[in-house]
RNA sequence: GACUCCGUAGCUCAGCUGGAUAGAGCGUUCGCCUUCUAAGCGAAUGGUCGCAGGUUCGAGUCCUGCCGGGGUCGCCA
């Protein structure tokens, strides 16, 4: 059985084609007054003005109509043309064992279901994650749960930054510290020591070392882009150096997203493609997309209708070097050549600043027909600000590693966990360890994710882990205080049981739960994980009201009991599915 | 300068294709633990939705113009 809230708009749009209006004016959805109604239809005053007909009297008649449906109890219209629709509690009770007993806790599949692959772009070989990959990580893992959940078949790719300037600096900074090691003698050509000759440690020193040199010192610049392009050209030695700076590099960038609860299904980057570079320059030439301007080769992506100015994309540039633009498209020729299933659609989940870089390479894209432009899309996302409103920065003003913020987070959970006070006594140190670690995990993933994915916010680690308002740590404790709650009852040989819905926070509990797979839809549909987040507080929320208002395991009636059981069950159920696709794990107490 | 995002309660933010008295959280002030986790619940407080026009039965939402803030704008990714 579907969403109630589906079933009646179903039926409501049935009653507006018998009057020879379009179906889209249904909709229903949950009543903003519950003192009125538990869903209301304000279709029938927007189909009166299609129509150029008299609201109310549509109203009525739909109205009067959907009175006939099984699951309705009452259709009034009010105000101008408001359809205001109760259902039975018959309806209710079977809605919430219909949630309880569902895989997927009264989600629903989308009826557009596709091949996804989803592009993380941003962590790069040798500079450690900051607070800035902690949205695309957290952000692009649940939107990757989320699509999965709903029935698109999806590939993840972290897309490492592999491949750029930054490989120039790390190879020429390393071969002023050691220039005896063999990577740089030309005339060598291999085999090469197995074992890399750098350590994260040591990437993490050069790479800012020659940056810093760098800006200063053209020169010094110079020497690195050579590298690149030399690197690019195939030099043994240096493709053997960034296969170890991309190993260990790898290796430390999977202890952070592991930490976050976030995995990739191919860990490729844009090294990857770099033999795909020279065909994919020619396609473009070929097809005389490519054109040659100030030494280097563009491909003009302007269209007549644009309003603003649109560069063009840098296909190679002046020195022969090939940037990001090109990778970019290599990447996605690979994709589209490689993967199975065939890739229908792409998301990039990267900085909203990089916007008129992917709107150029989805044009490049489409005017070479490796996939239409409109299945390329970029989920931008804002900035995390510190308390300033600016980019979140260290007291000492530089950036935050990804690595330390995990840490904060971590030891904040853990002396909020025992500040409180409020651990069972025979829990151990491991296990109050890991709740700590889940909290953490609650914090910082919800805190993001409930906050609109293309606005900045400000990090408020205070806040975030906090058990109070409209945090992580709350939602996960509202599903534990469930989980115990059924587990003692089961103790004293209460199970869940039939429903039978009577009472008003019974009632609110279920068309609460009713509107999970709208919000999991809409949360894929728009790219915009905070949608789920709100639907997954208000559940939170109204499980506690529901038990603040009325016993459960207490409950001396047998019949209620076992409908409050049963309740609580669909809502942990949901909660834990819910937050699952958030990244986000409960544990058994806490 | 062009383009783009943003401006809603003291603070941080929701507000779906225009719909009923604009909602949460934090904060502040009151209540509520002899009963299932009070890390909770209930109530109160608090808004000229940046400003000015326009479209219409109806605008926080759509259009125009201003003001204020962030971001981006061919060889760094």
């Amino acid at each position: 059985m579907s969403s109630l809230a589906k079933e009646l708009s179903a039926a409501a749009g049935a009653a507006f084609e018998g009057m020879g209006l379009e179906a889209r004016f249904g909709e229903v959805r949950r009543s903003d007054k519950p003192e009125l109604a538990d869903f209301q239809c304000n279709g029938a005053m927007a189909a009166a003005k299609a129509a150029g007909k008299n609201p109310r009297e549509i109203a009525g008649e739909i109205a009067a109509k959907l009175k006939a449906h099984a699951l309705v109890l009452s259709a009034e219209v009010a105000g101008p043309g408001f359809i205001n629709l109760r259902v039975s509690d018959a309806a209710l009770s079977a809605r919430a064992e219909g949630v309880r007993g569902d895989a997927m806790a009264g989600g629903e599949k989308a009826g557009d279901a596709q091949v996804t692959v989803i592009d993380f772009g941003g962590a790069n070989v040798a500079k450690p994650m900051h607070v800035g990959h902690l949205r695309s990580a957290v952000i692009g893992d649940t939107l990757q749960r989320i699509c999965r959940f709903a029935g698109d078949t999806v590939i993840s790719d972290v897309h490492l930054g592999d491949w750029g300037l930054q490989m120039g600096h790390l190879v020429t900074e390393l071969e002023d510290e050691q220039p005896g090691l063999v990577y740089f003698d030309a005339a060598y050509t291999g085999p090469y020591p197995k074992e890399p000759p750098v350590t994260i440690e040591d990437l993490g020193r050069l790479y800012p070392q020659a940056s810093n040199k760098a800006k200063a010192d053209e020169a010094r610049n110079e020497r690195s882009q050579k590298a690149v392009a030399e690197m690019q050209a195939g030099r043994a030695g240096y493709r053997a150096l960034l296969r170890h700076f991309i190993d260990v590099s790898v290796e430390e960038l999977k202890k952070d997203y592991g930490f976050l609860n976030v995995s990739f299904d191919l860990w490729k980057g844009e090294s990857d493609v770099d033999h795909l570079i020279p065909g994919l320059v020619e396609r473009f030439k070929q097809a005389g997309l490519a054109e040659e301007s100030d030494g280097a080769w563009i491909v003009r992506v302007a269209k007549d209708s644009d309003k603003k100015e649109m560069p063009p994309v840098m296909l190679v540039n002046s020195r022969g070097g090939t940037g990001y633009h090109t990778t970019d498209l290599a990447t996605i020729e690979d994709r589209m050549e490689n993967l199975t299933p065939t890739p229908e659609r792409m998301l990039y989940v990267v900085d909203q600043r990089q916007a008129l870089h992917f709107e150029q390479v989805y044009r490049a894209a489409g005017m070479l027909g490796l996939i239409a432009e409109d299945r390329l899309e970029h989920i931008g996302f804002g900035t995390v600000n510190g308390p300033d409103g600016k980019p979140f920065k260290t007291r000492e003003g530089g950036v935050l590693r990804l690595a330390d913020l995990n840490t904060m987070a971590l030891e904040e959970a853990f002396r909020k966990i025992e500040a409180a006070g409020k651990l069972p006594e025979d829990m151990g140190e491991e296990e109050r360890f890991d709740v700590a670690k889940k909290v953490a995990v609650a914090a910082l993933r919800f805190s993001d994710l409930m906050n609109t994915r293309t606005t900045n916010y400000v990090f408020d680690l205070d806040r975030f882990t906090s058990f109070e308002g409209k945090t992580g740590p709350y939602l996960m404790y509202a599903a534990v205080r469930i989980k115990s709650v059924l587990r003692k009852a089961a103790e004293a040989g209460h199970v869940p049981g039939e429903v039978a819905v009577t009472e008003d926070a019974e009632r609110a509990l279920v068309l609460q739960l009713d509107g999970f797979g709208a919000a999991v839809l809409g949360a894929r549909e728009k790219r915009m994980p905070h949608i789920l987040c709100e639907h997954l507080y208000n559940l939170a929320q109204a499980f506690s009201s529901f038990y603040a208002a009325l016993p459960i395991a207490a409950e001396t009636d047998g019949a209620k009991r076992v409908t409050r059981l049963a309740l609580a069950d669909a809502v942990r159920h949901q909660l834990e599915t819910g937050l699952d696709l958030l990244g986000i794990t409960v544990p058994e107490r806490m």
